[in-house]
DNA sequence: CACCATTAATGAATTATCCTCATTAAGAGG
DNA sequence: CCTCTTAATGAGGATAATTCATTAATGGTG
């Protein structure tokens, strides 16, 4: 056995060394989730000491919050130019739901260290990532505002709630996949998300018989509100 | 001065001991946050020593679930009781709606804790707070398959989106309230939500379906200024 | 009432991990 | 080759969760 070469310490530029930190943290963060992640662990997938790490980032946080940063940046760079190439409200709008299930299914640490750690905190608002997702974000409300326009849509819309409701829904049904139990696939997912935002739960009145039941259901709403 | 009155160990029956250090948890957890509460903040809240906490509950996490548990428990107990009284799916609906809306805008705090900590962990799943989340969620679908067979709702919905669509949509317009920044009000967004969620975002062609709609917008606007 | 068995409660010690800081030395420029 | 800047080190401080051997309150029993 030879003893063990002598680790040398090379100097690297200030950003070779974030980004190796980063790439370490990542995989780290990824791997364990925030809290169970070791610094010392991931000073040694980079191999430097953990006090280097400190030398770049202030703390534990904020290394996850530059991480997640980097990704979400590179992550949301190929949105515009797809979307360039789609045509139509509904077609743009469920690129849009698909596109995002699709992150999900394929990122899910990611998304969870994001969601958990990065989008509810108290200073979200000062963040890159918030910027970079209202941007991101006001893509969907502008497809919305154009299909309104185009008589597609609704015009009587309030746009932050159907942001809600859009994003409410994609996330709130990847939960359990984000949990480790079970799958979804984003196609079907995209198909059924993009109808029902559309057409809602309402029964479109089915012929007269419909219509006479709005009518009497509405009589009924009118007259229980006046009972009080 | 006289010196500090020695403390007499006092011993209480498990389980008021127990609801005492879970009250003193609660608080602790409230006013902190999971990560920064403080196993010794809690003991001396409870009047008791940190290592007896651990006779108890396996751990800080345990102890969150439990705490979650017991309140989210009392928490539900009213439901049923006020949702007996109401009538009509809309109605109905919007309350469960306003309900989930106001428990959050009145305990801000500890829906955080459990969005966070209880609801996205791995084994949620084996959780009573699962178990009564179930029971819960299955009467908001309860109501919309009532409403599908009483001809108000479509029949051909997916309840599990359904599901996603309501408390996705609810949860999600909540966010920045739960982020500490501005405030929404229950009553309005739960109107906004429920017409929404009903009517979707498609803009009715004319004809019956119009109608029908045009009949429902007038009862929900006199609706809404009766209660106003 | 005195004794005993049970077990609630203690508190000091252990462990784990984030983070700090005084010191070392690599590498660029003169 | 020397010097200066600053990347990198690694030992140690600080905080906080958790363990465990010990102590003593209490209820039941003879």
């Amino acid at each position: 056995m030879s003893k063990p070469a002598k680790p040398r310490r090379s100097r690297l530029p200030r950003e070779e060394r974030m980004a190796s930190i980063m790439a370490a943290a990542q995989d780290e963060f990824r791997a364990r989730g925030f809290a169970d992640a070791a610094m010392s662990q991931i000073a040694a997938r980079a191999g430097v000491v953990e006090g280097s790490i400190y030398r770049y980032f202030t703390n534990k946080h904020d290394l996850l919050t530059k991480v997640i940063e980097a990704w979400y940046e590179e992550m949301l760079a190929d949105y515009a130019r797809t979307l360039a190439g789609i045509e139509g409200t509904r077609a743009r709008l469920r690129y849009m739901i698909w596109k995002h299930l699709t992150t999900i299914h394929e990122n899910p640490e990611m998304c969870r260290l994001m969601f958990d750690h990065i989008r509810s905190n108290p200073d979200y608002d000062q963040t890159a990532v918030h910027r970079l997702n209202r941007l991101y974000t006001r893509r969907t409300l502008d497809i919305v505002a154009e299909g309104a326009a185009a008589g597609e849509l609704r015009e009587d819309l309030d746009m932050r709630l159907v942001r809600d409701l859009i994003y409410g829904c994609v996330e709130h049904s990847t939960w359990s996949y984000l949990r480790g139990e079970g799958n979804f696939d984003p196609d079907e997912t995209a198909d059924a998300i993009i109808e029902l935002v559309l057409n809602g739960l309402g029964n479109p009145a089915g012929g007269e018989a419909g219509l006479a039941l709005r009518i009497d259901r509405a009589a009924d709403r009118l007259e229980a509100m006046g009972r009080g």
